[in-house]
RNA sequence: UGGGGUGUGGCCAAGCGGUAAGGCAACGGGCUUUGAACCCGUCAUUCGCAGGUUCGAAUCCUGCCACCCCAGCCA
């Protein structure tokens, strides 16, 4: 432990409270989602915080499935979430826990608190209890069955959980007081009727308990030193205390709030994340352009720059609003010195070498110009080969540094070609570019003497592999999508594929999936799926920084 | 007209009474067979606003303003 643990308020209070031996085993967090989506980037901040904390001082970490609600929860996701942490890179090890665990404790906890006459079963219907809760300006009024005996209570509750009333049709809810300024105070419901089948205590129960019982109790029986959750919590933080001050229990961990995260052109919502894969706007929840972990994985994205992107946005209380460049700087920079370099044309345009002669030349290329570790691969250069359209132009910007009729330009790690004359289709855009090279000007043993601009990246025809590109970009066409009309603000332009090539050599390694074509982007070969016509995908993980910008 | 939270450069974020860290972005320049990466440099006389306390305030006090969250038998 050091200082450079203290990097946000929540790690200044973890370490004043072992400094103060305010706590006496380690530290002990828990990451506590919900089976009822996908775990997303938001998520992602608070799993590094758990058990980062845990990691940092010493402690442990519990992912514990806040499983209450079997009507929107299964196992299904219990399963993608635990792949997704995993992934992420941390390990809770044997302390996989379920708030169902404790349906039985939670339930004799409830029994207690009747007993101490904390507690009344309600027979208010939904609308009911409503009305009577009063408004943000305008207290509450009691229930008309809050005067029950404690032994009503108890007989009614047993009975609620013997299955003898139906759904819906009575609540427990707690004691407090119904003109509290904070409405969470006003006689929260604790437990509730749902004849439903629970994805893991299946028809044991037709009680479950409510968030704010469940939560609090398992945190102490889990001996949480630090209950971390988001801002939107903050209200709930007097119920959570007063449920643990009103059973006997002997521990009561502190709740600590910080505000959750916002990624510009992205929405966190649950809700609107599954709006969009039911709707087929994305193909699932990996869907590379979604921000759940799955498509962040899909895309090629590597847990290492989520991890480093959560601990360079910090931890406050501020509400926040991340630009997604930070999240591309991340990745790009975990990917920029391991991956391999390739060449890669996006939009082909045919270039033949009028003056080449004979079998294609192989020309060596390192896989990283500066990692050599990685090795090398053979180019070839024939008189058929592909450029990319955009590194060609007629009528060229000023600055322009690619190839330009009658100029120069030098082809990476291979010769200085020379166009002399191009071919247009029908509609006059150039179909075909015909260039002489300079046999002097190879790479590495050039004797040319001549100086081009550009280097551009090319794809010999004989060593060309047709792929797919599939490029992405930001879900949303704008910074801060509302909740209600995101279905006007999707960018139309989030996903636009590309039939392009890549040079053989790609297609043969088997030891990564990421690569940077040059001068393109990091993309991340899909080995799980290929296009319809058979051909390999290639998920753009992040497109390169642009140095130059072409006016259009 | 209630309760809770927050206001430091474009976006994050340090700062905890002694005279505004850092990162991302942006902008200049260097280097370069990736217009990438890398390297240099520039970028808040000012901390939501107004008063006050103090030798001294982003930090303490008072008032005001703005934004976010809360009225599920969701979490």
């Amino acid at each position: 432990m050091n200082n450079e643990n203290i990097r946000d308020f929540i790690r200044e209070r973890v370490s004043r409270d072992i400094r103060e031996e305010r706590i006496s085993g380690g530290v002990v967090t828990r990451f506590p989602p919900e089976p009822n989506g996908y775990l997303h980037i938001g998520h992602a901040k608070s799993i590094c915080l758990n058990f980062g904390i845990a990691e940092e001082f010493g402690g442990i970490t519990y992912l514990r499935f806040d499983d209450t609600n079997p009507l929107s929860e299964s196992a299904s996701f219990v399963e993608a979430i635990q792949t997704d942490v995993k992934w992420l890179g941390f390990d809770w090890e044997s302390r996989l826990t379920f708030a169902s665990d404790y349906f039985p404790q939670l339930y004799e906890f409830a029994e207690e608190l009747i007993k101490r006459d904390g507690a009344f079963v309600c027979d208010l219907s939904f609308e009911e209890l409503q009305q009577s809760r009063g408004t943000l300006v305008k207290p509450g009024i009691d229930s008309p069955y809050r005067n029950r005996s404690i032994e009503e209570n108890l007989d009614l509750f047993r009975r609620m959980r013997a299955g003898e009333f139906i759904t819906g049709s009575k609540t427990l809810r707690a004691k407090i007081d119904m003109r509290a300024p904070n409405i969470n105070m006003r006689d929260p419901v604790l437990y509730r009727i749902i004849h439903a089948p629970h994805h893991r205590t299946e028809s044991n129960w037709c009680i479950y308990p409510m968030y704010d019982f469940t939560h609090c109790i398992c945190d102490a029986l889990e001996g949480i030193t630090h209950s971390l959750c988001t801002l939107e919590f903050a209200d709930h933080r007097p119920l959570y205390d007063w449920v643990l001050e009103n059973i006997n229990i002997n521990f009561h961990p502190p709740q600590i709030e910080f505000s959750r995260l916002g990624l510009e052109y992205n929405v966190m919502s649950k809700r609107v994340l599954s709006q969009l894969v039911e709707s087929r706007y994305v193909t699932g929840w990996d869907d590379p352009r979604m921000p759940t972990l799955s498509g962040l994985r899909k895309r090629g994205v590597p847990p290492a720059a989520i991890r480093d992107f959560c601990n360079r946005i910090g931890i406050t209380k501020q509400n926040n609003y991340i630009e997604t460049e930070l999240l591309d700087f991340c990745v790009r920079n975990t990917l920029e010195n391991t991956t391999r370099r390739a060449m890669a044309v996006k939009r082909p345009l045919e270039v033949e070498i009028t003056n080449f002669e004979g079998d294609d030349v192989g020309l060596p290329a390192p896989w990283h110009p500066k990692n050599l570790e990685l090795g090398e691969r053979t180019l070839t250069f024939g008189r058929t080969i592909y450029i990319d359209r955009d590194d060609f132009a007629l009528d060229p910007p000023p600055k322009f540094k690619r190839l330009v009729q009658g100029g120069i330009v030098r082809l990476r790690y291979a010769f200085i070609i020379e166009c002399l004359d191009v071919e247009k289709d029908e509609q006059g855009t150039v179909s075909k570019v015909f260039a002489k090279y300079y046999p002097t000007s190879r790479s590495g043993a050039d004797t040319s003497g001549l100086k081009p601009k550009g280097v551009i990246q090319f794809v010999a025809s004989n060593n060309a592999h047709s792929v797919e590109m599939h490029d992405y970009d930001r879900l949303f066409s704008v910074p801060t999508p509302h909740r209600e009309r995101f279905d006007e603000e999707l960018n139309p332009l989030s996903h636009v594929v590309h039939h392009g090539f890549v040079e053989k050599a790609v297609i043969a390694v088997s030891d990564s999936h990421s690569f940077q074509f040059e001068r393109v982007g990091f993309y991340y070969r899909d080995l799980h799926k290929s296009s319809d016509e058979g051909q390999v995908v290639f998920h753009r993980t992040v497109p390169l920084n642009q140095g130059w910008k072409p006016k259009v």
